[in-house]
DNA sequence: TAAAAATACTCCATAGGTATTTTAT
DNA sequence: ATAAAATACCTATGGAGTATTTTTA
């Protein structure tokens, strides 16, 4: 009796697309199945949500002030599921995942096995590419969702932070880099690094950076090369080199005061992900869980 | 696949009951339906939301996580209710309204034939009795709401104001009354009155009022009965007498300063109307557009 | 052992699909 | 004339009922 929840979020894209069929599209139904639900709302309300034309469909005074509700609806829901995500032990499903190359090759191998160790009921698919064609993989509903760099920007697609870290210079306290006003990269040279191991994604994705910047990672003089975050932030503080780490792994020292963090001019050691999917299609929980479990790990320390 | 408003709708209740058979009863399935329900809800979140023994059952942490949610949900579908009901004209359903008597016998029959030409479609069943007994009906759900005039107390009924005026006495700018800090009923004796005729839902209702103060409502000078608020107000202002009106029907002359309003001291005319309907049961569409009916009615202009 | 929840099954309502007609530009 | 929405019709999934079994205080 009560409209459903399926019925809101259809009459919300048929109203954002303003079409029957192309709402119908983008949500894998033919036309008549949406027609049907509109006019199930419509008959429970007691009113028309849209005056139709065969041109064009508009929202009617009753229509504009349900559509408010509707998003309300839709939000509410997600919420619930990005929530309730954190429980989800037995749930099941399969997702069709992309990833752009850095995430992909770097950063997912190392959370998939302990993800699919926590959610043995959940498969993973993984497409690795380059940020436009996972953007057509998403629009042809051909991938669930990707996780990517940088948002992108489509009228038909939603980007979402997940993760949005910077690669800081973190030097001993007392340190004389961390005085001074600017540090810059000639700063750096000579200086003793101490730094993940290579192939740890850390230090790759510093590297691909330093690459992008036209600068060559071998010209840094790495003294130490450590399998820990924590044991990297260790020699640090005990004066053995300077590093580069997330503010948020080394927090706890700042506000200790037994390190410092600098940014270094003209170079950003970015470390964000965004999630790109389709507005249409609500996000499915599988995928608000896996990006739960990617939020709730501190990165760093897989990294 | 996404978890439905009525799934939503019976967990609540099942939390709100704790009990999977007395939720079904309280909203007329069986309790495999709503076992049946609850488990999906539990697969698509992938998480049990209940502990249950034979006993009782219990909330997970899940299960307490999901339903704040749950409780927005039903809160937002009434709030959208609420709203879309403004334009149900086409909306059709079937009303069991009960009424006390003042308000099944004064106020509702004036009401219930524009009601009826305005949404000809929902028919409407009036039952009349005293409050105990309508509490009975709702609660063995004969009737789908009930208005009586003051709020009751039951664990499984929800009471709402619909419409809470107070009549108060009407005098001229000026009058001697006004200037008075305090009016007694026997300051009105002897004072000119001027009324809605005999059988107005006004005149009953302060006549039953002074009858159950112990007053006879003949005491009163009546000088002069009229058909309409507004020629009363105008013989007030006039200075041909008092009178009594909710004080929404005077604000704006009371604002203009041409009438003044005073509390009768000891005398309380209440005019309250509160719905009355089951906790578990959300009020359906059909209840909600015919409160806002009552509610956007200007009901002295109806008395 | 006696409640309350879970299963088993049956049935029917309805959501959704395909094919077609209607409508408005 | 044409593109889009509505209607007709059919099928099948799943929601709800009845009957029954399982569970645990």
């Amino acid at each position: 009796m009560a409209p459903t929840f399926h019925q809101l979020h259809l009459f919300y894209t048929v109203a954002e697309k303003s079409s029957f069929s192309r709402a119908a599209q983008a949500l894998h139904m033919t036309q008549p199945a949406v027609t049907m639900q509109i006019q199930g709302l419509e008959d429970y309300y007691g009113a028309k949500l849209f005056r139709r034309t065969t041109k064009k469909i508009e929202l009617t005074e009753a229509g504009q002030a349900l559509l408010p509700y509707a998003t309300r609806f839709i939000g509410l829901m997600q919420e619930a599921d990005r929530e309730m995500s954190r429980f989800a032990k037995k749930q099941q499903g399969h997702l069709q995942l992309g990833a752009s190359l850095t995430i992909g090759e770097y950063i997912l191998p190392r959370l998939l096995g302990p993800f699919a160790k926590e959610f043995p009921e959940l498969t993973v698919n993984m497409k690795v590419t380059n940020t436009t064609r996972l953007l057509e993989h998403v629009l042809r509903q051909e991938l669930t969702f990707a996780l990517i760099e940088a948002p992108v920007q489509h009228p038909d697609i939603h980007t979402e932070p997940v993760l949005d870290d910077e690669l800081l210079l973190i030097v001993p306290a007392g340190h004389p880099l961390g005085r001074q006003e600017k540090v810059t990269l000639s700063d750096l040279r000579g200086c003793p690094f101490v730094l993940r191991e290579q192939g740890s994604g850390t230090r790759q994705v510093m590297e691909e950076q330093l690459r992008a910047q036209g600068l060559d990672p071998s010209d840094l003089r790495i003294d130490m090369e450590l399998g820990s975050t924590g044991a990297i932030k260790s020699a640090v503080e005990a004066g053995l080199g300077v590093t580069v780490l997330s503010e948020s792994s080394v927090k706890h020292e700042l506000a200790l005061g037994v390190l410092a963090a600098k940014r270094i001019e003209g170079v950003r050691f970015k470390r964000s992900f965004y999630v790109l999917y389709l507005k249409a299609a609500l996000l499915p929980l599988a995928a608000v869980t896996f990006l739960t479990f990617i939020r709730e790990r501190d990165l760093n320390r897989w990294l």
